[in-house]
DNA sequence: CCAATAATTCGATGATACTGGAAATGTGGA
DNA sequence: TCCACATTTCCAGTATCATCGAATTATTGG
């Protein structure tokens, strides 16, 4: 649970996106249950190869899971990545407590 | 601070870059005093025209603030932007609380 | 084995993003 | 006013991303 900067910097790159952010929240609603690749398309009315596009893209990033059931193919959302980007968050780019104004910073191990 | 989903996009977008997370976090410990353009530059080894590229792709997203001191440009974190992220990802990407396993979702007002 | 279903991969196209040198802009001192 | 300094804007050139139909790869039931 140690986000280090290249691999925030791939998170957010994967979040950065219109479509895979209403994927990634999709799937947070979801819960572990998850949901099968041709729901999410449906849901969202994106076609179907780009969504694979993508999930794939988030999948890379570590920030959602795959499992097979049978012929689908079950993603769901990898809560502990997104704990760990929000810890990366509040840790590297605010003053380390809640964003406070931060005026008197503390030795913090960066990068 | 209610962080909308384009918002969000954006401000991902801006932090989804090694350059420009690399200086938002050097921002963030600069504290509100901020530091020049120039003196980022330097610190991170990039060119000028690069550098300005990406200060203006921050200030877009809000996550920055530029001031003008003499003649120098003056950029500093945008605690509060920043803070509003989190609270976005900890409202619509987690189970709402702290990224609990959320089995069991609330009624929750997205997008 | 064959047909049907579920998704992915391929491929071509168009759009955006990043980079960095050179020129332009703003600011202050002599 | 003139020059030096601090930055930005302009402009290519290159690279990466996004889209989506068609072809391909799994998986299951008959």
């Amino acid at each position: 649970m140690e986000t280090k900067s290249p691999d925030a910097v791939s998170a957010l790159g994967a979040l950065a996106h219109e479509h895979r952010l209403a994927i990634y929240r999709l799937l947070v609603q979801a819960g572990p249950e998850g949901r099968a690749a041709g729901v999410i398309a449906d849901a969202l009315g994106v076609p179907a190869s780009s969504l694979s596009f993508h999930l794939a893209h988030l999948t890379r990033a570590g920030l959602i899971l795959q499992r097979r059931e049978s012929r689908s193919l079950i993603y769901s959302a990898d809560f502990g990545a997104m704990n760990a980007l929000v810890g990366f968050l509040t840790e590297n780019c605010c003053g380390g407590a809640s964003c406070a104004p931060a005026a008197a910073p503390k030795k913090r191990k960066a990068s």
